[in-house]
DNA sequence: TTTATTTACGCAAACGTTCCCGATAATGAT
DNA sequence: ATCATTATCGGGAACGTTTGCGTAAATAAA
């Protein structure tokens, strides 16, 4: 089935007139007299006649459309990124196409190839969490490829990145933890090659270092597949619980990884937050919901979204090339329910 | 910023060939000698060489890529349903373009214009809540373009179509409701236009008449907006909750609706299923984990969003325009947990 | 009236590909 | 040695659009 679609050909030939006199009065040209004009908006309008952004492209050598990697969509966080995006990019006619690298490399790599293979104007990326070798991006990124790095970035490459302030969300949480009498504070994170995973991790051991205790490298468990793969977070709850000293407390670093942890903890029959108190990174809407209604970090993933397609948008369109770069740091914000907040505990 | 590409041309020169040579050769088309296809392979792959699906695309008047429209994609089931689609799309190399309508009439008909004319080769859409009017989609469908409607689907339009068995649905959620001693039985849900609403509200009217309950319409609060605003739920419980009889069991049949629905009866001190019941039709992932552990009507989103994809695909690529069309419908699932069991009704 | 300027339009190239149609040279058949 | 056939390649049009350049007619300046 192909569907034919009316050309600024068809408009010249039933007027009579010469395509670049069709296309110039459709761009509004001084060059073409008043009557001439309308006889020409009036025949597109009649055909109903629709530019083809195609041969514009062509033309133009731009495509008007961004790309957006990142590891999965059916998530709180990342949803509410690409909102972030889609309004500005909606705003200042930018196509959004989004790939999800599903936290494989290998998914990431050929995404990325796509996606510059279909011809976006620039990129947005997160990075997913089996990602170590950046070889794919620096080729990309050397080209003069725009790019901006978003929430799982990396400093091998120089260019724009919007992130929130990872160690003071982790931070925050561990110490919010430790002031509602919490000793033995575990953390629930992602792979190791994640620039979230250290940051997070970081505020996490200087909350706990600030706070007289120590950090306990049993409490720290890594999510190589970041929650991907339920298993993988219920083989590290379990680890946690089948050592000598349990945790009276998890931190989780993510989305998945925070529902992946309650889920495993219910099924144990644990109790939160009598026996395990629990605070995780997400952007959840129905942290209020849960049992019990969960403390969370929340990040500010619209306002992400947002800045990281402004800064992208910037880059496209500069006339020369900018080497002057910007790393935008928003605030995570603590909101605390009662899965952190032991019942005596709140009795203070 | 401009980013250089390589080209046919390039190759052409740098080999002193011409481009229909080129060309040939890496089509590997038997009119060129082993030697001059080895020689151009080479090249290509020294010089990096990516084909320009633009250029594709403005020669072959197809983009390779089709359109998604759904109301919002921060939702468990349409970001599932996403995940089919591009699950298929993937395989068959197309590019997956998805536009939110954010329930929007408007912003509905303004997408399908943007991704027609961004010449996507198809479209896969489920209908935002204030549509009604269906010119803007009858418009395409007659000009040959190629639909199929998933979901929130309209008879107006005679294309392929794929849904759950939304009468099946809403009958087994009120039947389960009955069964478990609820006699006044409410139910939230969507604008009247939408097809889900008519069907999920048919069954849950024949599930009361089957089992000699009558049918209260002010048991039946519609949302126009489909819970994007929380405040239209809020207002629709609210009213429930001060009519004289008030129900003793809801009946959400959305995920918004189900989620705005717990807000407000947790805001409003109702107690869960003590003071009253809930079924949703939800696929959130964390349904265990909501207090109480949520039942729900979950639907079959993946294999929607593949069904979908395939029909869709197939009205594309055939050579002839079909005239039979297919309406699959999936069944789906009602996921019984505590929400809907009064405490006393377990120990029968 | 002649020349210079403006107005209003058309021609054709270009963007990167594919592919139809030749064209040349080498091979085979006679 | 002549003709038909094959193998291998190039020229150029086409997809839909924009745009630099050219040019005719109309107007203004001399």
């Amino acid at each position: 089935m192909k569907f034919e679609a009316v050309t600024i050909k068809d408009i010249a030939r039933a007027l009579g007139i010469s395509t670049s006199t069709v296309s110039r009065a459709l761009r509004d040209s001084y060059e073409i007299s008043p009557e001439t004009k309308q006889l020409v908006l009036d025949c597109a309008e009649k055909l109903n006649y629709r530019p083809n952004p195609i041969a514009l492209s062509l033309k133009e050598r731009r495509s008007r459309s961004i790309g957006v990697v990142v590891c999965e969509i059916a998530n709180n966080f990342f949803s509410q990124v690409i909102n972030g995006i889609e309004s500005i990019a909606y705003d200042k006619g930018y196509n959004v196409i989004i790939s999800q690298s599903r936290e494989s490399y290998d998914r990431e790599v050929i995404d990325l190839q796509y996606l510059a293979s279909r011809s976006v104007d620039g990129l947005l990326i997160s990075l997913s969490t089996e990602t170590n070798d950046l070889t794919h991006l620096k080729a990309l990124h050397t080209k003069g490829f725009p790019i901006v790095l978003f929430d799982r970035i990396t400093e091998e490459i120089n260019t724009h990145k919007v992130i929130v302030d990872n160690f003071r969300g982790g931070y925050d949480a561990t110490e919010h933890l430790i002031r509602n009498g919490h000793k033995r504070i575990a953390v629930l994170t992602n792979s190791e090659f994640l620039s979230i995973t250290h940051e997070r991790v970081a505020g996490y051991k200087e909350a706990l270092l600030a706070n007289g205790q120590k950090v306990n490298e049993d409490y720290i468990q890594h999510c190589f597949y970041g929650g991907m793969i339920f298993e993988e977070i219920e083989d590290a709850v379990n680890k946690l619980f089948t050592q000598r000293n349990k945790p009276d407390a998890i931190f989780a670093t993510g989305d998945k990884l925070t529902t992946g942890c309650l889920k495993t903890l219910k099924r144990r029959g644990l109790k939160v937050p009598d026996d395990v108190s629990v605070v995780g990174f997400s952007n959840t809407d129905i942290a209020e919901l849960i049992d019990p209604p969960l403390t969370v970090v929340r990040q500010p993933a619209f306002e992400m979204g947002k800045d990281a397609t402004e800064l992208l948008l910037q880059l496209i369109e500069s006339k020369r090339p900018i080497k002057e770069f910007e790393k935008r740091i928003l605030t995570p914000e603590l909101q605390i329910r009662e899965s952190s907040v032991k019942k005596m505990v709140v009795a203070e």
